[in-house]
DNA sequence: CTTAAAACATGATATTTATCATCTTTTGTT
DNA sequence: AACAAAAGATGATAAATATCATGTTTTAAG
């Protein structure tokens, strides 16, 4: 099993405060598994006992609601840690992740982390300032969910794709999403999501071909999505 | 100007992990104020430089969306730790806080409680799990708000209220929030709102006069903010 | 390659919600 | 007490969105 201190990815997260010593430790105890696109990496009610690590790929991370229809809360990538909650609380998760594309993750158990949280201060005060740009977005999230038109609610969600997820080389966004996909990130049924995109489609402001698609005219996709 | 150790409220949020000595710290460095109903505690944009604890009190905390719309994300009773977030980020706040009723608050510099997460591991562990409370707070809302109806999130919020400000000695809820404030929490509009108020009256499910409000039915109500 | 299932798409319609207009009641100020 | 301003209320209407029905296309499994 590869070793966390050669890993990249960890630069990209809070474990990149972990002192040699701590990292060793970390690289000894954790598990690493593969995962494949549409896979559940874990499920609303699990008992998570520790933090997983994303090496590749991107998962979505969603909540059934009350009525039986999921919510899709965020998209999560590579370099980001998952499941920190479950270190903070006894609580079993509230959210349940599935892999949008074929991944590679790394399991750290509970015990561990807690530890370094414990031990380390810029570990937690790095933890804790993800934690508070988190609790921002979801601020943002809870404002727009609960203010914007569906319509602008997809703008944003396909100029949010456009910015972290477009690749140049393929010429469209990356992450394949189904129709109820952004359905559930919108909130919306997927009837109306499917319109949604075919008017966009017909005004030239987006092209797409089954999964892929592509932003023609970012500027007015901008405008919609802030409310002209 | 009196002492932290002596303040009953601090046994209710992360300030009471604090030994005798960083307490009398805190306390010599606090300032404490009065904030009367409807003034402002904190605007969007402002650099707050610490944190503010609630002795006494209930605020609303919003958040203005692009189209000018008025989004309440959570009342805030005393006991609570505001404004955390500041303390993690150099950025402004992207909050509001109103007093709901008159108030009194006091308010720590950033310097010192920093210097105690760092410190002291107990308090930044008690931080940290509030926050991510907050956070599963904030993931149930964005689910609400994206999935649930109007209706359903005025019972929801009508159900919350009733639990954490009824009196019973008085008889009703005792936060008085205005038809626009109901609307600002569950994001519909003021008409709206009020419709579906005048509504749940009807139903003998609610009852109202002015701003005093009790429910009548909580069953029916519960049935309503589930969906049914 | 065939076939069934899933995903995508679109029309018709019903429901929900916002907006605009107007009126009444309450509140706070002089 | 008188009055203006704010808050509350209600009707009429328009706009947004969901639901149901149905057909087409794509995908995956044998």
């Amino acid at each position: 099993m590869s070793k966390c201190e050669q890993c990249i990815v960890r630069k990209l997260n809070s474990l990149r405060e972990l002192s040699k010593e701590e990292l060793l430790r970390v690289s000894n105890c954790k598990t690493s598994k593969q995962v494949k696109k549409g896979e559940l990496i874990f499920d609303e009610g699990d008992h998570l006992n520790g933090v997983f690590c994303l090496q590749e790929g991107i998962c979505k991370v969603s909540k059934m609601s009350a009525n039986g229809r999921n919510q899709i809360i965020s998209l999560i990538q590579k370099g980001s840690l998952l499941g920190e909650r479950s270190l903070l609380s006894e609580e079993a998760s509230n959210l349940k992740a599935i892999a949008l594309t074929d991944m590679q993750v790394c399991f750290i158990p509970k015990d561990e982390i807690m530890r370094d949280l414990r031990k380390n201060p810029n570990f937690s005060m790095s933890v804790l300032k993800t934690m508070a740009d988190t609790l921002k977005q979801a601020d943002n999230l809870v404002v727009d969910m609960a203010q914007k038109t569906t319509k602008e609610r997809l703008a944003e969600t396909l100029l949010y794709l456009n910015t972290y997820f477009y690749s140049a080389e393929k010429g469209y966004i990356e992450v394949h999403l189904s129709r109820k996909d952004y359905a559930d990130i919108i909130g919306a049924a997927t009837e109306s999501t499917i319109r949604l995109l075919t008017d966009f489609k017909k005004k030239g402001i987006i092209k797409f071909i089954g999964k892929n698609i592509s932003i023609s005219n970012l500027r007015e996709l901008e405008k919609i999505a802030s409310g002209f």
